[in-house]
DNA sequence: GCTCCTAGAATTTTT
DNA sequence: TTCTAGGAGC
């Protein structure tokens, strides 16, 4: 039989043993639209994985002409794993992998009817910057006014909507950056394209564009896939949601499977909409739930509920279980942040003489600087952990060096891995050099390497001060004339070699230099198993995982990010306070919107545990150098008081922030009886001196600032400690001023604790 | 061209 | 507290 004959229903299929009727459905119903709303906990990838092994062996389709799509590599590794122990080797030509390794498959094949190249660089956002820093300076703008992490962002959502610069809606462009963002926009692509380069953003574009501007490309692929799996599709942005549009036009068979309530994306260009219209977008489609829940204990699920009904605009969904109702979550309120730490570490100390493994316990917090003090508790209390996420290994400095290296030697026209590498380590080569250089080529419209490939061969690198160019270009041709004759490791080792970055980090005395050396031989155990360099670059740039799962008996630090899609017995969920959780600057950049995203991520966390959460929240904080003051999670609120145990560490009497007491705004008055509080404060076990006095300090310095929106208001006179007089010219939320100063006539982002008001 | 020093700003999440 | 960019001085 062959993938070309009409599928022949099959009552009973042998995979959905074991599932329960709406899993059953999910996997079963093969043709046409399909809008899997699967909740925390329900099963989805076993959904997946059968649904894919349904198709492959029950209906014959040939694993090629199927199209899998995830958000993360570990899902489509985890997936491919789970499949192959399914149907074995046909799972062999699936088009399995996230969107940007799909498309970038995809662009290899026909990228040069766009007029690049098919062995394109992939950028991150480190060679994104640079790219704009360039700009800027090119524009003589200072990048105060102009912070090039803004103008990346606006490029980069921009390119999230499926918006090339002609796109661009006036109205949009014009907000932005006072009207220059659209400029900005066009030069990035026009350099882009010039170093024969393309971002993530590019990705997903420029495979619109070519489908676009090519239909036979297009009817190509639409005919090829016959079936099309979308995961965790409520975090698709607008351009991905066109893509997938475009190819399930051939065949109409366009299964999604997400979960409205898990999006957390939003700040990345992720769309809820994209979920919560799918029945309009593909109109007949079939909508499946799976409500029934495998990992949580009813308490659980019954506070995440509770808590995700407070969001608006929801396809709506209420887990279930079969399983016990649980231990009541545990809430509980301490004096401060490193009291938290320890209570945290105290428990799981209990926890653990009590039988329960390390492994099966997480602290998920809201943004990494809160794992700081939680690793000094578990230190102290020597408890073994590891922190999930934060610096990737090809995100290390001397990685992305080694990296840049290899850029250059495979492709010479990589203007930014030379500038990278040029002078490191020192050969003399100063910027001024390298910026005479730049010029020079955008002039006559080559690369850097290249024109002093010319000059090397016009002898004019022979003169004053050429002599390290010359070097320069002698050891990359070195370099270059062994590519094929050498594998990618012993390539690597080479260049690490003969170009003295080795032995640069072997003279440095710092103490990490130890772990950037063990780290660049990593690089080269990895290099081994591929076959070319630009095989390896790719991996790199868009497939590589972070291979630090969750090996040995160790607590889990994460952030609630990060820690989607796993599962642990016991949850810790650290500070629960307004301004932490919900994040301040989610609030006043998205309102509404951005609550509700917290609060999904609330969602998340919660439904993380398997039979115990504890939720911790804390008087004051200690961020930088200051202290701060927030008020209880208005998510603490939101939970059921039936499924919670509430204890309070806080002795002081009459705290305001008490649970219970949240009422929101009274900061004031807050401050007051903090003031008071002061007295009770020698009693207290976490008390020293120096805390207390650290505490007078801020509560003069937090003062003003806790409530900046009040106090501020446009065209208010204003001085700065440092830049005199300026007047107000916008709010930006919490503690952030623009202020146009008298004496220099510059705006500024200023602190609003370093203004004092007119 | 290189190194050291200072001042100012920063802190959310990342394929 | 920690990082960065830019400037002074060699």
């Amino acid at each position: 039989m062959t993938d070309t004959m009409m599928p022949e229903r099959i009552t009973t299929p042998s995979v959905c043993t074991g599932l329960n009727p709406e899993q059953a459905a999910a996997v079963q119903a093969v043709d046409g639209p399909v809008l899997v709303l699967a909740g925390a906990g329900t099963g989805k990838t076993r959904v997946l994985t059968t649904r894919l092994a349904h198709l492959i062996q029950d209906y014959g389709v040939f694993a090629s002409r199927i199209l899998a799509v995830t958000f993360t590599n570990k899902a489509a590794t985890e997936m491919r794993h789970r499949i192959h122990a399914m149907v074995g080797d046909a799972v062999g030509g699936l088009w399995l992998g996230t969107f940007h390794a799909l498309c970038a498959r995809i662009l290899r094949q026909h990228i040069d009817k766009l007029g690049y190249t098919e062995n394109f660089t992939i950028l991150d956002t480190d060679d994104q910057l640079r790219i704009i820093k360039g700009l800027l300076k090119d524009y003589g703008l200072d990048e105060k006014a102009c912070p090039p992490r803004i103008v990346s962002s606006v490029i980069q959502r921009w390119k999230d909507r499926g918006w090339l610069p002609a796109d661009v809606p006036v109205s949009e462009h014009k907000k932005e950056l006072r009207g220059r963002a659209l400029r900005f926009y066009q030069d990035y692509q026009a350099r882009l394209k010039s170093l024969n380069a393309l971002d993530f953003g590019d990705m997903i574009l420029l495979c619109l564009v070519l489908f676009r501007d090519f239909p036979e490309v297009l009817r190509h692929y639409q005919q090829q896939f016959r079936y099309i799996l979308v995961d965790e599709y409520q975090d698709t942005n607008v351009s991905q949601y066109l893509w997938l549009r475009l190819l399930a036009q051939g065949h109409g068979n366009l299964c999604c499977v997400g979960d409205d309530d898990q999006s957390i994306y939003g700040w990345r260009g992720a769309e809820v909409d994209n979920i919560l219209r799918f029945d309009q977008d593909f109109p007949g489609a079939t909508v499946i739930k799976l409500e029934q829940n495998y990992r949580s204990t009813q308490t659980i699920l019954t506070a995440a509920s509770h808590l995700i009904q407070n969001n608006q605009g929801r396809l709506g969904k209420t887990l279930w279980t079969d399983d016990q109702t649980g231990e009541k979550i545990a809430v509980h309120h301490v004096w401060d942040s490193a009291e938290e730490a320890r209570l945290l570490a105290k428990t799981i100390e209990k926890r653990a003489a009590g039988g329960q493994t390390l492994g099966q316990m997480a602290m998920l917090v809201r943004a990494s600087f809160q794992t700081r003090e939680l690793e000094e508790a578990l230190m102290n209390a020597a408890i073994p952990y590891q922190v999930i996420g934060g610096l990737r290994f090809y995100d290390r400095q001397e990685i992305r060096d080694a990296l840049a290296y290899l850029r250059l030697t495979t492709q010479i026209d990589d203007d930014l891995a030379l500038d990278r590498i040029i002078n490191l380590p020192k050969r003399g080569i100063g910027s001024t050099t390298v910026q005479t250089l730049a010029a020079e080529a955008e002039r006559a419209g080559v690369s850097i390497y290249r024109l002093l490939l010319e000059k090397n061969q016009t002898g004019e690198l022979l003169g004053r001060g050429g002599k390290p160019l010359q070097q320069f270009v002698v050891m990359i041709e070195g370099w270059r004339n062994q590519l094929a004759r050498r594998s990618p490791a012993e390539m690597m080792a080479m260049i690490l070699d003969e170009s003295g970055y080795t032995a640069m980090w072997k003279e440095t005395k710092t103490p990490d230099a130890e772990a950037r050396l063990d780290n660049l031989k990593e690089l080269i155990a990895a290099l081994h198993t591929f076959d070319t360099l630009n095989s390896f670059l790719e991996h790199v740039m868009l497939v590589a995982d972070t291979a630090e799962t969750g090996d040995g008996d160790k607590v889990s630090i994460m952030t609630l990010h990060a820690a989607k899609g796993l599962e642990f017995d016991m949850v810790f969920l650290p500070g629960w306070e307004d301004g932490i959780f919900p994040n301040q600057r989610a609030i006043d950049e998205s309102g509404d919107k951005g609550v509700e995203e917290e609060r999904r991520l609330a969602y998340v966390g919660l439904t993380r545990a398997r039979k115990q959460a504890m939720i911790t929240y804390a008087n004051s904080r200690r961020k930088f150098n200051t202290w701060q003051y927030n008020p209880p999670s208005r998510f603490l609120q939101e939970l059921p008081t039936a499924h919670i145990r509430h204890q309070n560490h806080n002795k002081a009497a009459g705290s305001p922030a008490a649970f219970g007491q949240y009422g929101g705004g009274h900061h004031a008055k807050t401050l007051d009886v903090w003031d008071e509080s002061q007295e009770v404060m020698p009693i207290l076990p976490t008390y020293t001196a120096s805390r207390a006095q650290g505490m007078r300090q801020s509560f003069v310095a937090q003062k003003r600032p806790s409530f900046p929106q009040n106090a501020f208001f446009v065209g208010q006179t204003v001085s700065h400690t440092t830049y005199g007089e300026g007047t107000v010219a916008a709010l930006l939320g919490q503690d952030k001023v623009e202020v146009t100063f008298a004496e220099d006539g510059l705006t500024r982002t200023v602190m609003g604790k370093w203004l004092e008001g007119g």
